[in-house]
DNA sequence: CAAGGATTCGAACGTATGTTTCGAACAGTC
DNA sequence: GACTGTTCGAAACATACGTTCGAATCCTTG
C-alpha cells in the first residue's frame, strides 16, 4: 500500500483501457438508441468484454451512461468557454459580434463532429433521454456555458431583455441538437426534385465546414430580428 | 353481416372508446419516455384497460406506437398545407412573406400545443427514437408538407439554391422540436441571474403566443441571411 | 332463443433485462 | 512463495418485457 504516484496499483489486464472500450461502445450505441433501448449486454458485447466488467467500474448502467456523456462534452465545453474567453480578451470590454460568439459555441462541437465520434449523437440524447437521468447532469456540464455566453449575448444585444435572449438562444440550440442528432442524413431524400446537381450540391452544402458556415450565419441573423409583433 | 351504416358492428364496451383511451395514454408515456422506454403494460394501466386490448387493435406495440403518431401528425400537417393553400392563392403567384410560410407552418403545431395535447413531444421523438421505427412513417407523414413548403420558401427566396433552402429548413425544424420537446421548461432555471422580474417576465415570455412570434421572426431572419464567408 | 362474431381479460410463454455473487487470474509487496 | 487487493468472466437471480392463447362477456343476426 506504498504510495504509488498513480492510483492503478494491481490489475488484471488493463483497467484503464477496459473503461474506455466500455465508454467507446457505450457512446456509439447510446447515440442510436438512446438509454433505454441499449441493454448493458449489447455496451458490454461491442466492448469485447463482460457485464461485470461495467459494473466494476461504473456502478451501474445509468452510472455509465453519464460518464460516457461527461467524458465528450466536459472538454467541448472547456473549449468553448477558451474560445469565449480569448474572443473577450481581445475586444478589450467592447461587445463581440455575434458571429463570433456562436463560432465559438459552435465549433469545438462541430470539430468532434469532424472527428467522427459519436459525441454529437449522445449529447443530442441529453434532450430526448428521460429528464431524471440528465436533468441534474444538464445544469452541472452546462450551467456555466450557458451563463457566460448569455452574459455575452447581453453585451451584445443591449436592449434586448435576458429572458428573451435566453429563448432565442435554445433556438439555437434547437439548431444544433436537431442537426447533430444526425437529421441532416435524411435531408437529401426529401428533395427528390433536382435530379441533375442533386449529389454534388449536397456532398458540397452538407459538408462539416459549410453547415457550420450556414448555421452561424442563421443563428446570428435570428437573433438580431427584432420581435415582430403580434398582427 | 348486414350493411352497418357504421364499421362497428358487435363489441363489449366500446371499441372507438378503448382504442382513444390507448391512444391517449401512450401519447403521454411515449411523449415522456420514448419508444423504448415506454412498456405496453404501462400504456394499458394508464389506459385502464388490458395488455391484450391493445394488441387486438393494434397488432403490435410498434403499431401501436406508430397509430399514435400518425393520429395527430396527420391533421396538423393537413392544416399546414390548407394555410399555405389560402395564402398562395391570395397572393396570386407573387412570392408569400417568410414570416407568413412559417407561421403556416408553426402554427398549427403551436395550437396544439396550447391544447394542451402531447402531440408536439410525441412529434419530437420522431427525431429520436430509431430509424428504423420512424423513417418511413417521416416521408409518408411530411414528405409532401417538406416539398410543399420548400417549393414556398424556393420562391421566396429565388437566389438561393434548393440544397441550401433544405439545409436551412432544417434548421427550423430543430428550433420547432427542441422547443416542443420541453426544453423550455428548465430554460428558466439557467438564468437565475435576473432577480426582479425573474418569473412574471418569463410568463410573459414563453407564453404560446409569445414564443411563437419570436420563433417565427428568427427562423425568417435566419433564412434571409447571407451565407457568411469562411474567413 | 341459438349461433356467431367482436371485444376483453387473466394467465402463461419464452426471452431479455439490470444487478449480484462467486471464484479465478493477475500484479505487487513482504 | 504466501498474502492482499484489483480486475473481470461465467453463472445465477429476480424481474420485466412483448406476444399469444383460451375462456368469458356482450352484441347482433338468424
Amino acid at each position: 500500500m506504498a504510495e504509488a504516484q498513480l492510483a492503478r496499483a494491481g490489475r488484471h489486464r488493463d483497467s484503464r483501457e477496459t473503461q474506455e472500450r466500455l465508454l467507446d461502445a457505450a457512446e456509439r450505441l447510446l447515440a442510436e438508441r438512446g438509454f433505454a433501448g441499449t441493454s448493458l449486454r449489447a455496451v458490454t458485447q461491442a466492448a469485447g468484454t463482460s457485464v461485470s466488467a461495467a459494473n466494476y467500474h461504473f456502478g451501474s448502467k445509468e452510472e455509465l451512461w453519464r460518464a460516457t456523456l461527461a467524458r465528450r462534452i466536459a472538454p467541448i465545453n472547456r473549449r468553448r468557454l477558451e474560445s469565449l474567453d480569448a474572443l473577450e480578451q481581445a475586444a478589450g470590454g467592447a461587445p463581440l459580434a455575434l458571429e463570433a460568439i456562436f463560432e465559438a459555441y459552435l465549433g469545438p462541437l462541430f470539430a468532434e463532429r469532424a472527428a467522427r465520434h459519436a459525441v454529437h449523437f449522445v449529447a443530442a440524447r441529453l434532450y430526448s433521454d428521460p429528464p431524471e437521468l440528465v436533468s441534474t447532469l444538464k445544469l452541472e456540464l452546462f450551467g456555466e456555458v450557458i451563463r457566460r455566453f448569455l452574459d455575452a449575448l447581453a453585451r451584445a444585444l443591449p436592449d434586448r431583455s435576458r429572458m428573451e435572449l435566453g429563448l432565442r438562444f435554445q433556438f439555437a440550440v434547437g439548431c444544433m441538437v436537431h442537426v447533430m442528432s444526425g437529421n441532416l442524413e435524411d435531408a437529401p431524400l426529401l428533395m427528390e426534385s433536382v435530379p441533375e446537381s442533386a449529389a454534388a450540391a449536397a456532398d458540397d452544402v452538407l459538408a462539416d465546414a459549410s453547415v457550420l458556415r450556414h448555421m452561424v450565419a442563421f443563428i446570428a441573423a435570428g437573433l438580431r430580428a427584432p420581435a415582430g409583433d403580434a398582427r
